[in-house]
DNA sequence: CGTGAAAAGACGTGCTG
DNA sequence: CAGCACGTCTTTTCACG
């Protein structure tokens, strides 16, 4: 992981697509070069994998929130994957420490889905008590991670 | 957007880089046609981009919270933008309806420079209290919004 | 809106400094 | 590790059903 590397996600950042011509040109190597790294890269697991941009209101989801949920006794983990992965309108989840035992991220295309997927997981007898917060507006978002540093 | 514009956005979201023939095989179609859709999907604005998902752990980010932002008064979705878009660590942010008035996604190298962070939030005059949740564990993470239906 | 062909260019490998 | 050069596969554009 040298400056070269990160120069090379950097612009895989702003474009995916890219050519290694153009990458290497931006950061002053060859094409084969880059490609050598971008392998490396990959292989060694710091890049995940290339995924398109979607604009979610293009697609017919308007609506989105974030929920806590409060779980009665211990939750393992697991559990919480069982039941949140069969709701498709689950973006991401996270146990966290705080109040709240988890914190998930739906995206649905309207208030009464939303209001439908919150009451399928609710429906687990281990959960106490959900307090959904639901988006006004997007101020902020970035690809990934903060600067490449 | 069709059912071929669906399953070419979902070949895409699996990966970004697959060749057009690639995926023309998989949505059976040839890749000329292929790549007029993809071309007119990014036109249209149904694709925002593509990019690299990248391993935070990889890169050195092994701390990521949410924070809760309770303002005093009537502070602008502007006003916020101005002050979060100084914090490298914001991964994303949006005004939410219900308790708090913003919700800030972060990530950053550890526990320290998380704490920093939010003190940089902080100290904008109208911020009267912050609530943070520090993840444990990631539980589920997709790439983008639920199934393309 | 689809296919198919043909030119221009990128990829991916092997070799060398 | 980087660059260069090579053959192969893709991209991109075109005319046509």
């Amino acid at each position: 992981m040298d400056d070269s590397d990160r120069a090379i996600l950097g612009c895989l950042l702003r474009n995916a697509r890219a050519t290694y011509a153009q990458i290497g040109s931006e950061v002053g190597l060859s094409a084969s070069a880059v490609k050598r790294r971008v392998d490396a890269l990959t292989r060694r697991g710091v890049i995940r994998g290339f995924t398109v941009v979607i604009d979610p209101d293009a697609l017919g989801w308007r609506t989105e929130a974030y929920v806590q949920l409060y779980c009665r006794g211990n939750v393992s983990p697991e559990a919480l994957q069982r039941v949140l992965a069969e709701v498709p309108e689950v973006v991401s989840a996270s146990t966290v420490s705080g109040s709240a035992d988890a914190l998930v991220h739906m995206v649905a295309a309207d208030v009464r889905q939303l209001e439908r997927a919150i009451e399928r997981i609710r429906r687990a007898p281990w959960i106490e008590q959900s307090v959904s917060d639901i988006v006004l507006s997007r101020i902020i978002e970035r690809p990934t991670g903060p600067q490449l540093g």
